[in-house]
RNA sequence: GCGGGCGUGGUGGAAUUGGUAGACACGCUAGACUUAGGAUCUAGUGCCGCGAGGUGUGAGAGUUCGAGUCUCUCCGCCCGCACCA
């Protein structure tokens, strides 16, 4: 009987399906573990071999984790809002919920076929009004709260109105927007509703603000910074420019810190961290305020915040710069100097961003004629405006200190500034000197002998008495803008008041469902999709949306019409897997003190400083709220390589037109042209008719042959359509079933590393199957031979470090290891089979389940327990043994296999004896390898 | 420029704490069975050499009885951030 893979793969998938096999219950005496997989955005192309690579890592975790006695969680869902579907929808008029449908069922038949363990009666979708009421409801949660920066977390907004009512805002420490005026309890009495909403607004955790974004003309919508490649968006690559909008926000930044130090307590990949890190970007140093001169300007003087992460430098300090956009530049320019600025500020502002970033050698800068005040020497110093200072990090100002900073250096250089010199002993007339540690600060009043250390808290302690400084501390993370000018989104469960302020609907009334519109571009006047809707407006005495020609100004408002951003809807995900249906809470207290956080996450290290710091953020805001239980959401995580396509390509020759095969084409000029992967054979030989039918027009062209065969160029690219190298993973089940390829996904290489895909080497996991199979085609009740016994619990040992160290690539090499020495072995013995099905279960679940049915098993085999290692049943090898000797020297010496403990002490002892005689040195102990040799350490 | 990671056969990749380098697989070579082979099985396969033997983990040095593994310098590649004050 042969392995007759697709028949037991579809037995298994149906058994699976019929049973629930793969249910979590919320209630179990088993411990938990919630092992997750970052859920799929369903794109129209459906999955190639790529996406499934975390998918089946995730699920050998999940069904090993099931073996060795623990309640799981392995759920799958889709982030199903998203701008594909949107534009699919822009162009032909497809619903995109529609689109979405289709899409979804595509992949669920795509990953159905690979025998995943998930638990889909947990499915979420984030487009699914039942879902997203919870995404709109944490938005109402966060529009509730402010940052107490005194208790370091996030607060009902009532005990923030509570404060302004007894004292005012003089003494909150809040994460607040930077304008906020101080004001006292009768101040506070005194304002109008309006007033003190808008007070309030500047508080809140999400928060409407006029906010420089990302403006896509082509797109009509505002694109997050890494929706941006290269200065055009990631999609279509539309030309993007910035530009004032009325947004929502959300103040991340007011748990910059809490970001920080959370990453010390995850086990996340070191780059990841990093990369998070280097996001939030925070560095200490001193905000400094230099006054400007009064002999300029209508004898008004001005002050000029900035952030140094110097201050020891601060008699360094020769001249001040603006960035070209600081509002300060047009009240302090002279009017000699206007005509320059004028001209430079121009010049600039047509320069877009990414002639910016790759024009760095370039200096250029204009004197606004003003002069600012040194705060200890009293000495004027010129104030410039240049393009290397950027107006949207820190004030958007700086201190130049030329001789401590080698852009302030070049500036100075370039423009004939003076260049002092604070540090001792150090030249400093070819470049900046920047390296702090290595010297003392000198010429500089009271900092004079300092090291850099002590020369800052002097330096701040002294701003601090002047009242023109103290120490700060600055982050590079910017608040997150929530707004997106889009249809397919969460809606904002947000209408606007007679004020025109912002109101939230109550959660009773959520979900507020996406209204139908009769297009999905902005309407002509330029506002987003929802715009276009006649069913847009909130009734607040029904509490109902209704038509907006009902709209009065007293109970019928007009709701928002921006939708959420794509990151909204994954931001929550895991923690409603863990009680997706619940309709009364986001998820009962219950589900969450149970399964409390992920253990185990999958995904693309894409997400670093999107998803998976947004997601942080919120959960972090849950706690806060006693919504969440723990600060971070995911224990470990894993970030997946990417398996790369490995595109075949033609060679046309200019000249002639003619088709070159690859070994021709040396010397000459060709345009390589992709060729569709699924024509070319295992040695890399083109089918020319095939090609012809697919390129049409290039039916004519004369193709060279080498040796009377076309052979391709190869090179590995991403997997993608337009590169025609994406293989499909129906096709891979179609010929060697769902088993081989989720074998040889992991066979492929380390996991978190990207490989590429390469389809002839699926015949070594095949074949390997194919042996498990006919291991199983006798199978007897003898007992096993000590042989049987050792292979077996080698395999055990191997395969359960591998599974818990994350190695599935080596495990896959140990099964066939393990299969080839039981053939030898001529192994029948169904105490060696039975626990060598429940060891390659995870890996290739079709084929152990029918193995185990064989065996004259009942129930799945996930229900099995993974066996036990027991290491008598292997040789004593690999051990020290410590003897007494005290030289220096290698001996090396062969044991026969499978001696006993006290069998190889003797043979060393006898070795030992001869040794020391022959050589008068001694060595000390003795490793044993595996195998057959013994190495004698001194 | 800064931060992180990585360099092992023709290819993907193995190698516990430093202890037989190249497991396992692909590919390749030869053979067997076969009408056939893109099936199956057997043997071989780092490089040089007929051989004994030599040599070998990007290059060079160091520590060590012993280095793919640890340290330093250099070279190359990849990823992240990028005029961050």
């Amino acid at each position: 009987m042969n392995y007759d893979f697709k028949e037991i793969e579809n037995k298994w998938q149906n058994y699976w399906a019929k049973n629930e096999t793969f249910k979590a219950r919320n209630d179990s005496d088993k411990p938990k573990y919630y092992t997750l997989s970052m859920f799929p955005y369903p794109s129209g192309a459906g999955l190639h071999v790529g996406h499934p690579l975390g998918y089946i890592a995730g699920d050998i975790y999940a069904r090993f984790k099931r073996h060795k006695g623990f309640n799981v969680l392995h759920p799958m869902g889709y982030d199903s809002f998203g701008l594909p579907a949107e534009q699919y929808a822009i162009q032909t008029g497809q619903h995109p919920a529609i689109t979405t449908e289709t899409n979804i069922n595509r992949y669920r038949e795509q990953l159905d076929r690979l025998g995943f363990s998930f638990d889909w009666s947990r499915e979420v979708r984030t487009s699914n009004s039942k879902y997203y009421k919870w995404t709109q409801w944490i938005f109402i949660q966060l529009f509730n709260s402010w940052y107490n920066n005194e208790s370091d977390k996030a607060e009902d907004i009532q005990n923030l109105i509570e404060i302004f009512e007894k004292e005012g805002n003089s003494n909150v420490n809040a994460a607040c927007d930077d304008d906020i005026k101080m004001f006292s309890n009768e101040t506070w009495h005194g304002f109008s509703e309006k007033e003190k909403q808008q007070v309030l607004l500047k508080y809140r955790l999400t928060f409407l603000a006029d906010a420089d974004v990302n403006w896509c003309p082509a797109l009509g919508t505002v694109l997050a910074n890494d929706e941006i490649v290269n200065g055009v968006s990631e999609r279509g690559g539309h030309p993007v420019i910035r530009k004032k909008m009325r947004q929502w926000m959300m103040r991340i930044t007011a748990y910059s810190q809490r970001l920080l130090d959370g990453l010390d307590t995850v086990d996340w990949p070191q780059p990841l961290k990093d990369s998070q890190t280097n996001w939030i970007g925070r560095s200490e140093g001193a905000s400094v305020t230099f006054m400007t001169s009064t002999t300029v300007d209508n004898n008004q003087s001005y002050p000029i915040e900035v952030f140094t992460t110097r201050p020891d430098t601060i008699f360094g300090v020769s001249f001040m710069t603006l960035a070209p956009e600081h509002e300060l530049v047009a009240k302090i320019t002279t009017p000699e100097q206007k005509a320059e600025v004028e001209t430079y500020k121009t010049a600039t502002a047509k320069r877009s961003e990414r002639e910016r970033m790759a024009d760095v050698k370039t200096i250029s800068g204009a004197f606004t004629g003003a002069y600012a005040i040194h705060p200890f020497s009293k000495e004027l110093l010129p104030i410039w405006i240049g393009d290397y200072v950027l107006a949207g990090y820190g004030t958007g100002a700086v201190m130049s200190v030329p001789c401590g900073d080698q852009r302030d250096y070049d500036f100075a250089k370039h423009f004939n500034i003076a260049i002092p010199n604070i540090f001792k002993d150090v030249d400093i007339s070819e470049e900046a000197f920047a390296d702090k540690e290595k010297t003392v600060i000198t010429d500089s009043d009271f900092l004079n002998g300092l090291p850099y250390k002590k020369a800052v808290k002097r330096a701040i302690f002294e701003l601090e008495q002047l009242g023109q400084g103290k120490g700060k501390i600055n982050y590079r993370l910017r608040d997150a803008v929530f707004s997106r000018q889009r249809y397919w989104g969460e809606p904002f469960p947000v209408y606007y008041d007679a004020d025109g302020m912002p109101q939230m609907i109550g959660k009773e009334h959520l979900p507020i469902e996406l209204p139908e519109v009769e297009k999905y571009l902005p309407t002509e006047t330029g506002e987003p999709p929802l715009g276009n809707a006649t069913h847009w407006a909130w009734d607040t005495e029904t509490n109902k949306v209704v038509g907006n020609d009902k709209i009065n100004n007293a109970t019928v408002w007009p709701l928002e019409l921006n939708t959420m951003p794509g990151w909204a809807g994954s931001s929550q995900y895991f923690n409603r897997y863990m009680d997706p249906h619940n309709d009364l809470a986001i998820y009962s207290e219950e589900a969450i003190k149970y399964w409390e956080d992920v253990d185990l996450y999958i995904g693309g290290s894409e997400h670093a400083t999107g998803h998976l710091l947004y997601s942080r953020f919120w959960q972090k805001f849950l706690h806060d709220k006693g919504i969440a239980p723990k600060g971070e959401f995911a224990k470990k995580l894993i970030n997946q390589g990417m398996i790369t396509g490995t595109s075949a390509f033609v060679y046309r020759e200019e000249s002639t037109g003619k088709i070159l095969s690859k070994g021709l084409i040396t010397n000459k000029e060709v345009t390589p042209i992709h060729a569709d992967v699924s024509l070319i054979n295992s040695s890399d030989e083109l089918d020319v008719e095939a090609f012809k039918k697919w390129r049409p027009d290039l039916s004519d062209a004369e193709f060279i042959l080498n040796d009377g065969k076309y052979i391709v160029g190869r090179e590995v690219e991403k997997m993608s359509k337009s590169k025609y190298n994406v293989v499909n993973p129906d096709s891979i089940c179609d010929e060697y079933g769902a088993d081989s390829l989720r074998l040889y996904e992991m066979f492929l290489g380390p996991l978190e590393q990207s490989k590429p895909w390469n389809t002839a080497g699926i015949t070594g996991v095949h074949s390997f199957l194919k042996k498990l199979w006919k291991l199983y085609l006798s199978i007897d009740n003898e007992k096993p031979t000590k042989e049987n016994l050792k292979t077996l619990h080698k395999t055990i040992k191997k395969v359960e470090e591998d599974i818990e160290n994350f190695s599935f690539n080596t495990s896959v090499s140990t099964f066939m290891i393990c299969v080839n020495e039981l053939t030898a072995q001529k192994c029948n013995s169904s105490a060696i089979l039975e626990p060598l099905a429940i060891l390659v279960s995870p890996y290739a679940p079709h084929i152990a389940e029918e193995l185990w049915e064989k065996l004259g098993n009942k129930a799945s085999i996930s229900e099995a327990s993974f066996p036990v290692f027991n290491d008598s049943y292997l040789v004593e090898s690999s051990k020290e043994y410590p003897i007494s000797f005290n030289g220096k020297m290698r001996f090396t010496m062969e044991l026969p296999l499978e001696l006993s403990k006290e069998e190889i002490e003797t043979a060393v002892m006898a070795y030992e004896k001869t040794q020391t005689q022959l050589a008068g040195r001694t060595p000390k102990k003795v490793i044993v390898v595996p195998g057959k040799i013994v190495n004698i350490v001194g």
